[in-house]
DNA sequence: CAGTATCCAACACGATACTG
DNA sequence: CAGTATCGTGTTGGATACTG
């Protein structure tokens, strides 16, 4: 997605959405919200999401300093995600849009 | 895009952001927030947005009942867009939202 | 003024196969 | 297990021209 433009010299929230947006940063945040998660157990969480689309979208939030990649050399391989202070940071400030979400699902979900 | 999937039974969040998803959407309700505004204004506000596109968004947040079309049938047209309620109250869940991107603008403008 | 119609490009997503 | 590589697809966005 792109939600970055040229016009958002007055406005954080499109830096905000730029990081979050598209169709899984979101789900992955409330995913990591629960404490560290590996790989394997993420994509079955997510139910529908493919390891390319789901590697894509950890290793952007990566970037953006959201989300921590710890690996633990062993054998088989362990990696584990975590939400960084700045990830927990972001999830307080999407709680009002997800209540807000939750308030008006039924209406919203309707209309599609 | 596609942002509300099969996973979003738990996350109010994901319908949140099927409504407001996009390159433009939330540009919309920053520019709406302070008011009534007619096309042209808008179109001039968020500066590079085609008039197809900007069109398409308006079209969309009407239907999702975020969004207030009020035609004026005068010669020459006049069209005022203003939030709904539903609207206003969104606005009020993203200021979090906005705010975090605000506080760390510049750390996440560098990464992106 | 406030759009619609058309055509094109970019990107995210999806499915599958393969690897350290 | 935790990915990467490749290819195909659909939606969104962009540019331009035209209309009530």
């Amino acid at each position: 997605m792109h939600i970055a433009g040229d016009a958002d010299q007055l406005c954080g929230m499109a830096v905000a959405i730029d990081v979050v947006g598209g169709k899984w940063k979101l789900h992955l945040m409330w995913v990591l919200a629960e404490g560290p998660q590996r790989f394997g157990r993420i994509r079955r969480m997510l139910d529908g999401v493919s390891e390319k689309v789901l590697a894509e979208n950890l290793r952007r939030l990566e970037a953006a300093g959201i989300v921590h990649r710890e690996l633990y050399p062993e054998v088989p391989p362990r990696v584990e995600y975590s939400l960084t202070p700045l990830g927990r940071d972001l999830n307080e400030a999407l709680a009002p849009l997800e209540e807000w979400g939750d308030r008006n699902r039924e209406i919203l979900t309707a209309r599609g």
